[in-house]
DNA sequence: CGGCTTGGTTAACTAATGTTAAGGCGGTTG
DNA sequence: CAACCGCCTTAACATTAGTTAACCAAGCCG
């Protein structure tokens, strides 16, 4: 491994949100890692289309996963915060169908995908974690779909809000009611399907109510209850989570 | 294995959209399944919260994953098929977060959630596998999400029909441009996050474009270049795929 | 047979969201 | 400093989709 940051100090691995892996499991996801990648604001880490030969795990920043359309429509799938993997689809299914552009300033750890196979093979605890992981972002996905589907424009603004708050907040990223947010409110827009210009309505009504505060780039949440109330929204049971 | 479908005589298993597995694979595959359940139309086979100790692989017939709020509203999620691993989310994850209705009647294979471990351990083509179903079943949703956020009704409804109707082809189930539909109008409608009434006119639409005919419960693609064209459609690339 | 339910259709009307356009504000750059 | 750009806001207006309600047809059941 020739990244920067070791695995066996890896800093994020230390929050304990995630589980703890024995040295073994250790060792070879250090061999795994084969680089460090940053990368600017803007910058597009995965390309549809683009058959990439990398597998990766936020270290640190925040990125967004997202598809568009021929005529230029895009739609944000998911916000990808630090420890969550990128490029699964690519790696298992050998075609990527959806980009992964950088929101901050990022680092990702770096993966051959062509040593998952190892992986399966040597290690059924990471195999596991890694099929956890796709199931959990399918479970997220399945939250945006009801969303976008069946909460009307204010709620899934609240809906989404908190969701991206609690997952923040799990990381240490948040709190207080206090989410310092790196994606405009286009950024929302996008990933709840509406226009940049009915998110602004949309998130005015909420000042309005004082559920939030937006200012700059923080969104404080002012009413946790009612806002919740607002987006019939359930919040996920803490829960430790593994990390490649 | 109890049910009455001996996996190395399994007839879905023949089909060539599925990768062949070999014999030791096959043999903890019969060994995994417990049994087989056999369900009526309309009857639930997973619910949310209701943390079942199974995982299923819908051997025969359709059934849909859906999810609601509190005040009733609701979503389909996905549909599933022949070859199409339900509750896997409850597996990994130990929560359900949605609920899984049969279409038709349907046969699903049983498997006991707690070997799910020794697949892990011993069988690490069958891992993958596992990983694959997840990571294709996050693709699509992947792609619904695109739908509900970006496309029109009018669009959306041509993508979920060219959607459904290749998924089907793929298993032998739709052919020359004709979809035994075993879904309601009203289904398709919360698939697509419409209401029925929009769905009808929006059906209707699509009939005097000519584009398609829906009869009873056959969906005819009178049209596949227009259809496709009107939905931005991108059909996938045939690919074999594992099954469990 | 007759009434009931379910799924579907249609129309008229209402509400939600998209579109277009104009202007503001802060930051950057020549 | 002035010009410009990105992001946001607001308003007026257009379009899309939701709501309600009436009606049909088919299937089911007492």
């Amino acid at each position: 491994m020739t990244g920067q940051t070791k695995c066996e100090q890896c800093p994020l691995r230390l929050h304990d949100v995630f589980l703890k892996v024995d040295d073994e499991q250790l060792g070879f996801i250090a061999r795994f890692k084969t680089g460090e990648l940053v990368v600017d604001p803007g910058a597009t880490i995965l390309l549809e289309e683009n058959n990439s030969p990398h597998l990766y795990t936020i270290l640190d920043g925040w990125a967004f996963r997202h598809k568009q359309l021929e005529d230029g429509r895009r739609q944000i799938l998911n916000f990808a915060l630090p420890g969550d993997l990128i490029g699964l689809q690519a790696a298992i299914l050998s075609e990527m169908q959806h980009s992964v552009t950088a929101l901050t300033r990022a680092t990702l750890c770096v993966f051959q995908r062509d040593k998952i196979w190892t992986l399966f093979q040597e290690f059924p605890e990471l195999s596991f974690s890694m099929t956890w992981l796709a199931a959990r972002e399918e479970q997220m996905l399945d939250g945006h779909l009801l969303s976008l589907g069946q909460r009307t424009a204010l709620e899934r603004t609240a809906y989404y809000i908190l969701h991206l708050y609690d997952r923040a907040a799990a990381l240490g990223l948040a709190g207080n009611n206090a989410l310092c947010a790196p994606f405009s409110k286009g950024h929302l827009a996008e990933a709840m399907g509406i226009t940049a210009v009915h998110a602004s309505r949309t998130i005015r009504k909420l000042h309005e109510r004082a559920l939030i505060r937006w200012t700059d780039d923080t969104i404080i949440i002012l009413d946790r209850d009612r806002l919740q109330a607002l987006a019939s929204f359930e919040s996920d049971p803490a829960m430790r989570r593994p990390m490649i």
